[in-house]
DNA sequence: CCCTGATTCGC
DNA sequence: GCGAATCAGG
């Protein structure tokens, strides 16, 4: 196997989801724990929680079994004093700028920084400026499927190779599982989804306080079989 | 033992 | 660039 477009795409999204390397290399197939990790690595998204990370600092305590390296690197031992550094950083200011933070995304209050809204749409998203489009966070699948109000069989089921720009593109179910399909409802005009998963993909920012507990695990989070 | 990610290094 | 082998921690 190979790592094409697809693949590298796949493995981003669920490295970054927090789906266990196992969990991807069994989904893209073909590839071992190991070839997953290492292609994490070259594709420079490593660093997250590992559970062997911190402490397992190891230069080179190296026992030989394979190469042994033997290169003696020339240490300059000038080590005049050239780094004082004063440093005078961390000024505490403890609770210096917290609110502010909770009425911009929902106010129409004249915030100069915040996304110009132009519309709310009628998921109750918030429809953005072109240019202004802030990354939303999660293209995150469901879980499980939901009775969004699809059509009653799973006949017609709307395939990769049924995707354009007119129909919504939001998945449903697993890759890879037999009844993996896209929604394939008529697109909100400007987004990717229909008008349901809109809500779903672009959730307005709640206040600190009335937020959701239920943050959405991407990538439908450890496999449900 | 199972699992995890990190690293090395021959290919 | 790739990934098996290895390591180290939970």
């Amino acid at each position: 196997m190979s790592w094409t477009e697809e693949r590298i795409e796949k493995l981003t999204k669920m490295w970054e989801g927090g789906s266990t390397a196992s969990q991807i290399a069994e989904e893209l197939g073909g590839v071992s724990r190991n070839a997953v990790i290492g292609k994490a690595h070259r594709l420079g998204l490593k660093a997250r929680p590992s559970p062997v990370k911190e402490k397992a600092a190891k230069p080179k305590p190296k026992p030989a079994p394979k190469k042994a390296e033997a290169a003696p690197k020339p240490e300059a031992p000038a080590r005049a004093a050239p780094a004082p550094a004063p440093a005078p950083a961390a000024r505490p200011t403890p609770a210096a700028a917290p609110q502010q933070r909770a009425a911009d995304t929902a106010s129409p209050a004249p915030s100069s920084n915040s996304p110009r809204i132009v519309s709310v749409g009628p998921g109750g998203f918030l429809r953005q400026g072109p240019g202004d489009q802030q990354s939303p966070i999660p293209p995150a699948p469901p879980r499980r499927l939901v009775p969004a109000k699809p059509s009653p069989e799973i006949a017609d089921k709307t395939s990769l190779l049924d995707l354009n720009d007119r129909i919504c593109r939001w998945p449903m179910g697993h890759p890879g599982e037999p009844d993996f399909h896209f929604c394939g409802d008529k697109v909100n005009p400007g987004f990717p989804y229909c008008v349901e998963h809109c809500g779903r993909a672009y959730q307005a920012q709640l206040p600190r306080g009335a937020r959701r507990p239920p943050p959405p695990l991407p990538f439908g989070g450890p496999r449900v079989r």
